[in-house]
DNA sequence: GGATCGATCTACT
DNA sequence: GTAGATCGATCCC
């Protein structure tokens, strides 16, 4: 075993797979009183050198190279100069292939994600807000998940029915690929 | 060394 | 729903 926080077999399959798969799990930050957990309802995929919208797709850079690492890598970088954005690296070492965190619902420590998101509403609904209410930024990237970062599956749906494939977001390049998945329930219909 | 762009967020209409 | 802000990293000369 080489990733004891992550359950197995969460992280195999193809980034797609892994992408559906990640929705309803639950990503930790924090210990104790401090703890700050966020249930994810969307993700989208991304396919390194096969991805026109990949940070990856023009080869490795110093900011992409936890991208490259091992499954389970934290791949976190600057989005527009200001807002983190975290990713969890899925294929294996030398694969660059990595699942957006875009948003999901807090179910732990609100209070805490409240104060530093300093609103109490759209606490996480972004990839940006998702990453300052977890505390997350870029000390973070290249770390693997279960060393600052937890990723559980207890909430995860049963079934993949309810789960919806829409084209991704903020992208200008192979935007024809329906590869950002969604909780049904949160997609309010 | 300089110019350009970005997997976004917030505020206002 | 639409427009503006903001600063690092990357890419080219």
């Amino acid at each position: 075993m080489t990733t004891p926080s992550v359950p197995s077999g969460l992280l195999d399959g193809s980034v797609t797979d892994v992408a559906r798969r990640l929705l309803g799990c639950s990503v930790a930050t924090g210990e104790g009183d401090s703890e700050v957990v966020v249930r994810l309802t969307e993700v989208e995929a991304y396919d390194g050198p096969n991805d026109p919208a990949s940070h990856a797709y023009r080869g490795r850079t110093k900011r992409n190279a936890p991208m490259y690492g091992a499954a389970g890598t934290v791949y976190v970088y600057l989005s527009y100069g200001i807002h983190w954005c975290m990713n969890i690296t899925v294929a294996p070492v030398g694969t660059p292939s990595a699942v957006l965190l875009r948003g999901g619902d807090v179910v732990k420590g609100l209070d805490i994600a409240v104060e530093r998101r300093g609103r109490t509403d759209h606490i996480s609904d972004g990839p940006g807000k998702l990453c300052q209410a977890l505390g997350v930024d870029g000390s973070f990237s290249g770390s693997a998940l279960g060393e600052r970062i937890g990723l559980t599956d207890a909430d995860r749906p049963p079934n993949q029915a309810q789960i919806l494939r829409t084209p991704r977001i903020g992208i200008s390049q192979a935007t024809n690929r329906m590869w950002r998945f969604v909780l049904a329930s949160e997609a309010s219909a």
